[in-house]
DNA sequence: ATCTTATATATGTTCGAACAAAACGGCTGT
DNA sequence: ACAGCCGTTTTGTTCGAACATATATAAGAT
């Protein structure tokens, strides 16, 4: 019986492919229920007449799936039925996170100190009383007589005060960027809150509109490795001047 | 020369994964500057007194950190000197994507056909003059008596008119996991834009608020596997009642 | 000069083989 | 009865070899 070697055709890419696709099935099928041992890869050689190495390729692309997981000596046990459907976010890097259409500057207007009170350190997820940096700077897309998208105030951990400077000579990197380039501090995660807000009276002339107009407000936390926030902004768009976009992509077909 | 195999210790892990970081440094070292072409697996392998399988083993890693890409005849192309860093969105399912805190309920207010006027259709991101069945309903968070969380339009693919009985049925159900589950029309992308926006007069009364009182507005796209948009969905969130948040990781750590 | 064809070459796929390492299970000695 | 040792089994790592496939380049034909 095992001497006839079943030449499936791979009818579409390779064959380790091919294999990966009836592994899945007999998985998705209950003919290798959840909780049992795959068999083994010498005896899954010979049911598909397939080369150790195939067997090896196609039952890793399983562990990637989180299908199967395996253990010397123990096999390869059945994890779950089917692949959980995840989307992902699209974000190639830190800077497409402020996904300004084409080119987007920085001008600083202000900097100094500032002491959250609570309604601001609540708006922010930090904790009031608290005492940070604070770099204020209107967003201009593209040329140079152009109307600003928007308001943006930094708070930044205050163990950095070189970094407000630096800010000023290079008004397109990213202050958390410049942080993460001098200090070795980098972010190991973002939180962005997006809400429905009025322009402050305090930024309306800048941006040249009616204080208490329809405005959208972004605040980003960039956390580092302990959880900790460094830097905290607090970005103000007017409407229709911005419109924080997302994709989200299955992640396995 | 080449007869004294050098005999590296791998100092961690495999073999291959100690091939990868002597490759990374030397990319990010500019030793094999941005542009060039890496030497040949062969080349490389008595470079490295290892197989062709260690070799091989360790580009792909380089491939899927996105370094260098490959074509046949062509050879190994680097494409950046260090690997972006990426973040990606951690979102478990579908549902999670609409991040109604505890609890959200769906009280359909009025079912119909809709017909794209311009401004509509550029907002959605659809073309004018098409045809849709339009789902209005109200978002109820918690409790029976709770303010009202926003008022979405729910555009769908007039090929599906069975699916608006069933809204009625299960309010706490996507509408986009109903098609996919009555027609096996599968998400495969969702884009989703968010802007400032006032609330229109014709939801004003039912949200309780006053016409024109800021808001947010969210409108995300479902696109099937050709990219063809089969549901839209445009959400109103007065100010204060709603928060679009979301977290990003860093990917590769 | 331009288009077509052939060839060399680099990556892509697949196999067989061997040894290493971990862990389950049984054996043995006190 | 219990602890520790040891062999067997299964996955993990690595090698060498061969053939397939795409394609850049050179050679040839129009």
């Amino acid at each position: 019986m095992s001497e006839q070697t079943v030449k499936e055709k791979p009818a579409s890419g390779t064959q380790h492919a091919a294999l990966t696709r009836a592994l899945m099935e007999g998985i998705s099928s209950g003919r290798f229920p959840v909780g049992s041992l795959l068999p083994t890869e010498f005896e899954l050689c010979d049911l598909y007449g397939a080369s150790r190495y195939a067997v090896r390729v196609a039952i890793n692309e399983l562990v990637e799936l989180g299908l199967v997981s395996r253990r010397r000596r123990a096999g390869t046990r059945v994890e779950a039925r089917t692949a959980p459907r995840n989307y992902r976010q699209q974000l190639a890097s830190l800077d497409d996170l402020v996904q300004f259409g084409t080119s987007h500057v920085r001008v600083v207007q202000d900097t100094g100190e500032a002491l959250l009170d609570r309604a601001l350190a609540e708006a922010l997820g930090a904790t009031a009383g608290t005492r940070w940096l604070r770099i204020s700077s209107l967003r201009l897309d593209g040329g140079a007589k152009a109307i600003p998208v928007g308001w943006t105030d930094v708070y930044l951990d205050p163990a950095y005060p070189d970094i407000v400077e630096l800010v000023r000579a290079s008004p397109d990197t990213l202050i958390v960027s410049l942080v993460e380039g001098r200090h070795g501090r980098h972010v190991a995660e973002i939180r962005q809150d997006i809400t429905a807000a009025t322009v402050p009276e305090r930024v309306a002339a800048p941006l040249r509109v009616e204080p208490g107009s329809p405005a959208l407000r972004i605040v980003r936390r960039y956390l580092d490795h302990a959880g900790l926030a460094f830097v905290i902004s607090d970005t103000i768009h007017p409407a229709g001047r911005f419109t924080a976009s997302s994709r989200l992509l299955r992640s396995r077909e």
